[in-house]
Parts: structure tokens; C-alpha cells; sequence
DNA sequence: AGAGTGAGTGAAACCGGTTTCAGAAACAGA
DNA sequence: TCTGTTTCTGAAACCGGTTTCACTCACTCT
């Protein structure tokens, strides 16, 4: 009942009309003092709330940020990293005066559209997409030219977009160099070629390798798909080519990585030292604790929103920049470095 | 550019009326089938989307339900029921052409406001919510007083609103039974008083002891808040009082009481034997792999996704139901059956 | 005193749809 | 043939805001 005034009625009761409302309720200029205290008087009485969706028709704007999750459905929460990363986005959100709507696409045909039509719908001020599997694309363009967006991680095609993302290739540099310092030679390692993240971080594995002048073996790679079960795959093909170490690219493929190992009798860090990549609960709560490379993912999605809320301010003509986020290594156990210390 | 088309421009290349194109989108009857037909021509052609705010503002309904998450932000994300939960509403949303937005409600007084706003704006032809840490209430009451919502979990008042909950009383039970079958006696369970299907797992253990005319001791008991870390506090606080068996409520803390096990030296199952709830991934995982009681995690989301969709398409009014959900034990190792059959 | 200037305000157009209403056309029944 | 329905359609009102525009009024500045 009380949600029925309308911006009509409060203008009523306050004797002025509607667009003072407006002004006042959008603390416009050009309103004298007593009038607008007494057209908010009357709206704190009345318990007045504008309606955001005639406002939205009226005026293109909402305060609703979209954050498009691309992953197929299937693999989306198996990592904590999308979890962690949701939670991040939404504080920083609110942070910023602005409200995220989380919305999962499903890349296949359909659900494609059900995206589609939100975006056509013109909702949202800005949009926060992940970049996933390789060959998808869920750019807004051919449905919503103009909204503006960030991307989370490398899309396909980077040029002349905004994107945030960790240094992968200083990841898997990183982790493979700290397996070389302690002297392993015959380091094999579980990437994935199915999104950019997972290919820099090999390429930071090659990078390592090469800089050390040490060859680099085909054998001594596996491919995953960031699913637990895909590590233990993957580390099983990797077992008859005696690894003394390996870089694992997510700390859930390492947890299956680990159980392939122990399956096969293997002691961690013992007979082959191990370290992954993320820093997410896993990490601490495998045995042995895992050494990692720390991927700053609150502060992946607080810049991702920031960047989004500037570029929404200035009217969504920025120029495309990209913001490669430092990672870290935590050495922990699975190393054998915290022993050797 | 091509997202400017609007209605009236379908309109008049259609040589129609507006009316007309609307009732063409809409499916609705009297309209002669070649011109429904033309009609439908242009739209594809075109590549016409309607916009969604102004029908909206329009009809008073938008597709979209709001998925809230009222948990303190810290833990939402720790456990996987909230991934797998918001998957499973995601998923038969689009299974009922409607569209799920997730909200993080910050239950302190700031983020309250966040997602009041929200609703008081309309957006939402409903809302799922989940009922979690006792003494918060987000009922959408005050704000928005004739919006459809469904609850997930047993919220703190319960009466008269539609609800759909696993059965937590019954895992409870046929976890600690499964236990004294297995001929254990001094069992302990790791709980939470902190919502409801914490509380109730405990009386499912409670209620199992009692039916075999076994006291309850409180010394038994230990209380977590679900995250990892309380499990392995409360099993450290369980462990001087030498538990035979433990049922712990859920898999992440089983989790910490594993480690806690592990690092006084006690080997599961064959020193203690434990048992814990809900199914998810970690369970699998953990090593031992968990007996654990499957809670129906897809179906719970997908029920309250159909009985929101039809409360919807009734108006509003249907007489509030709460729909309990049969759960079932699932027997791995940890609880030493495995080995004895 | 007369011309500018700028602040304050309301009427009305507008955003892009849906829905009501009334009229036209087609069809039935008497 | 004439009336009574039913089907189809468009004009216009409406949803609840924002924004443009024109106008009034007070206040400088020559």
C-alpha cells in the first residue's frame, strides 16, 4: 500500500511539481532551500522511494553492474576461484555505490540468449565478464554496443578492450623457477589449453625452463581443464615419465594431482615436490599444505569494478587499458623447501 | 545503433499499430495469422529486442527473480553448498524462462539497504532467499510487501511462508544410526547453533541416541560455524573426552576434524569413525573419501525455482507450503563400513 | 530607467513498452 | 435483410520517473 506514492503524489503534498521533486531528489541545483527541505519533509513522511525502473526508462541509468560468468555451467563452481571472485566484485560494488546482479551463461545456444535479452533490456550500466574457454565469445557488442565493459582475464581477442588481469606467465615462472632453485632439473607440469590463463601460465613454465637453458620435453606436459579430476588425469599420464617435480596451474587440479600420487605410492614433497597456482582454501587445507603462486583475486575484482565505475562515469569513451595484476609464491609444504630451510 | 529499434519502428515497417506489435511479442490472440506473420518477419529481420524496462514498467513483470544471499559475505563462499545452490537455481530458472539474479546481502546495516532498494525498485517478479544465520531476517515484508518469495532452509519464523528444506533432522539421524549400527556408542557430533539446519542435524543425532536409549552428553557436542577451521577447532575440543565415532554436520568441517585427526596421530576410520552431511565435492575428495548424508541440492533449488514460478503465475496468492526433502546416507570410508561389508 | 543575467519553477514532452476502449469488419442467427 | 456477436485493429491513455523549454522574477550593470 504505503510502496504505492508516486513521485506525482509527494509533488502534490508538497505543493511544487514533479520536476522539483526530481530535482530535489536527485540533488539538482536551482531549487531555494525551504522548498526543497519542505519537498523532503514530505518524502521522509511519507516514506517516499522512487521507483527504478520509470526512473531507468527515463533516464538510462541504474546503479546495476552485471557480472557475466562464461564458464560452461559444468565446471563454474567446482573452483573456488569463481566463488572468491563473485564475493570480491559484489564488496567492491557496493563500495562504489553500485549494485552487482551475478548472471550465469550458459554458452550454449540458449542460454546465450536468455544473456542477451538482459543486455538488450538495457539494465545494466556496466557489465564485468569473465574470460573463459577459448573460442567463446560473449562480447556485448552485436546486442548492446554501447554498455560498458571490463574483462576478467585475457579474452580471445584483447586488442582495444579493458580487461584485468594476474600475471599468469609470472605464475608459472614463478612456481617453475622455485622447483629449479631447489634443484630439480626434470619439472613436469598440468596446464590447460582451453583458456588463456591456464596457456600463459605454461608459457611462464617454458619461459623458466629456457632461461635456465634446460630443454623443453612434450612428455612432461598434461592438459587439464581445472577440474579436480582432470589433475589426477593428468598427473597419471604424467607418472611413467618420472617427473621430480611439477607445476600444477590450479590448486584444484593439484588436490587431484596429489591424489594420483598417493594412489601411485608417492610421497609429497618427498619423492616429488609439487606447486600450484591460485592460493584459494585448497591450498592450505590439501596435505601437504601447498606451495603456491597467490593470485590477487579481491583485488582482481575491486580494480575490475573501479575501472568499470570510472569508464561509466566518463561515459563509456576510455581508453582501452590493460591491468596485469603482480602474483606471489607462498612456499609451504609441498615444495620441500619449507623443510630444506 | 541496431539496438535502437523500438517497438514503433517495428510498428511502421510492419505497417501495423504498436498495440498490434505487442500482441504479436506477447502471444496474444486476435491477430489475424499474416499479419501475426509479417509482424514476426520484422522482428527478425530487424533483430528487434523489446526493451525490458519500459515493458516492465509497463506490466509490472520483468522474468527476473532475485536470488539472495543473506549470509555474512565471510562464509557465504567458504562452503560449496552456496556455489552448487546458486547453479541449481541458475539452471531451473532458465528452465522456467525465467532469469536469476544473485544478491549478497550484507546483513550489516549498509548492505541492508543495498538489496532494499532493489526490491522497493520493482525489479523482481520474485525472490528466492536463503534462510541462514539465525536472528537475521531479510524478509521482504516492509519493502516490498507483495512480492512472491520462497525461502531455501527453515528461516527463524517459519509460519505461514513458503519454504523447501533437506531434511536436516532426518541426516542427522541416519548418519549417527549408520554409526550405531556399526556398533559404536560414544559418539560426538560437531554441530551449529548458529541456523536452523545446523540445529536440526543435531536433533537428528540427539533423536538417533535417544531411540536406542543412549544419553546425550553434552561434552559430545561441539559447535561450528560451517567453515573449515571450526571444524578443526571443535574436534580438537571433542577429542580429550575420546569419541569412538563423530557425526559432523557438514563436509567442510569434516574437513578440519580431519586434519584435527590427523595431526594427534588418529587414523580415520579405523581409529575414530566419522561421518558427516551434505555430499559435496569435498567429500569425494577428502581422504578418506567422507560417508556423508546427500542432501538434494539441485532438486531443493529447482523446487523453489517451480514453486516461486507458480506462485507467480497464480498472483500471489497460494496457501504457503514447506517442502521437506529426503535425504540419503552415502557410504564411503570414513566411517569404516566400507572395509567391513 | 532599460537591458542583461541568472536563479527558480512548472508544463509538457519523452523513455518504450502494455492495456483499455471503441470502432470496423466479418460472420452468425432470425 | 437486419441485428447481434465475435474477431481484429489502432488511437490514446498509462506506467513513474527525467529533462527540455519557456517564463517569471529579482538582481546587477550601464
Amino acid at each position: 500500500m504505503s510502496s504505492k506514492i508516486t513521485i506525482q503524489r509527494v509533488a502534490e503534498l508538497a505543493d511544487v511539481s514533479k520536476a522539483t521533486v526530481s530535482r530535489v531528489l536527485n540533488g539538482y541545483p536551482h531549487v531555494r532551500p525551504e522548498v526543497r527541505e519542505k519537498v523532503q519533509r514530505v518524502i521522509s513522511e511519507t516514506g517516499y522511494q522512487p521507483n527504478n525502473i520509470a526512473r531507468l526508462l527515463a533516464s538510462d541509468r541504474s546503479s546495476i553492474i552485471g557480472f557475466v560468468i562464461s564458464s560452461s555451467a559444468k565446471t563454474v563452481f567446482h573452483d573456488p576461484y569463481f566463488p572468491a571472485l563473485t564475493e570480491s566484485i559484489s564488496d567492491a560494488a557496493g563500495d562504489n555505490g553500485l549494485i552487482m546482479a551475478l548472471f550465469m551463461a550458459h554458452t550454449d545456444g540458449q542460454g546465450h540468449n536468455t544473456v542477451n535479452s538482459i543486455l538488450a533490456a538495457g539494465l545494466f550500466d556496466g557489465l564485468i565478464l569473465t574470460a573463459d574457454a577459448k573460442g567463446t565469445s560473449i562480447f556485448p557488442g552485436p546486442l548492446a554496443p554501447d554498455i560498458p565493459f571490463v574483462f576478467i582475464g585475457r579474452p580471445n581477442e584483447a586488442d582495444g578492450i579493458n580487461y584485468v588481469d594476474a600475471d599468469n606467465v609470472q605464475g608459472g615462472f614463478l612456481a617453475t623457477s622455485h622447483l629449479l632453485d631447489l634443484g630439480h632439473r626434470r619439472i613436469a607440469t598440468i596446464g590447460s589449453n582451453r583458456n588463456a590463463s591456464g596457456e600463459d601460465r605454461v608459457i611462464g613454465y617454458r619461459r623458466a625452463l629456457h632461461e635456465r637453458n634446460l630443454a623443453f620435453d612434450e612428455r612432461l606436459v598434461a592438459f587439464g581443464d581445472y577440474s579436480l579430476s582432470s589433475g589426477y588425469a593428468g598427473m597419471q599420464s604424467l607418472l611413467p615419465y618420472k617427473p621430480e617435480a611439477v607445476f600444477v596451474a590450479t590448486d584444484t587440479m593439484a588436490l587431484g594431482a596429489l591424489r594420483a600420487l598417493r594412489e601411485a605410492g608417492m610421497r609429497v614433497p618427498d619423492d616429488i615436490a609439487l606447486v600450484s597456482h591460485d592460493d584459494l582454501p585448497p591450498a592450505i587445507q590439501a596435505d601437504p599444505p601447498l606451495t603456491t603462486v597467490r593470485q590477487p583475486i579481491a583485488r582482481t575484482g575491486q580494480l575490475a569494478v573501479e575501472k568499470l565505475a570510472r569508464i561509466i562515469a566518463q561515459g563509456g569513451k576510455i581508453p582501452a587499458e590493460k591491468t596485469i595484476l603482480p602474483v606471489e609464491l607462498i612456499v609451504r609444504e609441498s615444495c620441500g623447501a619449507f623443510q630444506s630451510i
